[in-house]
DNA sequence: CTGATATGCAACCAAAGGTTGCAGGAGGAT
DNA sequence: ATCCTCCTGCAACCTTTGGTTGCATATCAG
């Protein structure tokens, strides 16, 4: 362990979540269970065609899927999938934190070693 | 709780980490204490010109100090503000968590109720 | 059939990440 | 003081990406 970077890190998936616009997006299908670029873009500051995009970052993550019925296409969730992102947003906070914590030991360790 | 937005999340932090080469460099710099957009950019597939950007970008972020010594300009991360990034990070994460969680509860109660 | 609504495609714009090229300041050796 | 080296800073330029407007097309409802 130790020094190895910590970049097991799946750059499509991070940078799919890294959009403050699709995050947000994920919220929505995740609380409204699905969603179309005309229903989603009504609760977002953005048009139709700019969620229709982003969707279309998202499904190539993986992260959503859609179906198509009648004249429009719902989009929902891909839950394994952004449990997956989950896990990478985790992974990284906790090699950050880790360094953290080490360098706080260090700087008290040299603070004990100076009152000596 | 429950349906609100998860959105509590300062957007100029997250933008700043939601770079690849910029977590990198936090991770460069982690591991060796502080280091000059020349030396970061011996270990990065990136110019050191675009080094200076991305340290300029975590400078306005507060995520990096910098320290001018001699003709060489050295930064350090932040702990505190990295950590209230991480914190973040964890935030966005549980959200997402909590609410597959509840699809996940929600799935199961109907499988046991088509099984009755 | 007609009107309303949803999607899809294309052109266009601005901001961001990246590059090359060059000028300037600070050390070190002569 | 001078020359050489190394690090920084600025400017011009390119490409990708998030966003827009405009228009064409498909589907549902009356």
């Amino acid at each position: 362990m130790s020094t190895a970077a910590a970049e097991t890190v799946d750059d499509d998936l991070w940078s799919a979540i890294g959009d403050p616009t699709r995050r947000r997006m994920l919220d929505l299908l995740l609380i409204e269970g699905a969603g179309t670029a005309t229903t989603l873009s009504r609760d977002l500051p953005v048009t139709r065609q700019a969620v229709a995009k982003h969707l279309g970052v998202l499904d190539r993550a993986g992260l959503v899927r859609a179906t198509p019925a009648g004249r429009e296409k719902r989009y929902q969730v891909d839950e394994a999938q952004l449990a997956r992102a989950v896990a990478q947003l985790a992974s990284v906070g906790s090699a950050w934190d880790a360094r953290l914590q080490r360098i706080k030991r260090i700087a008290e360790a040299i603070q004990r070693t100076q009152q000596d």
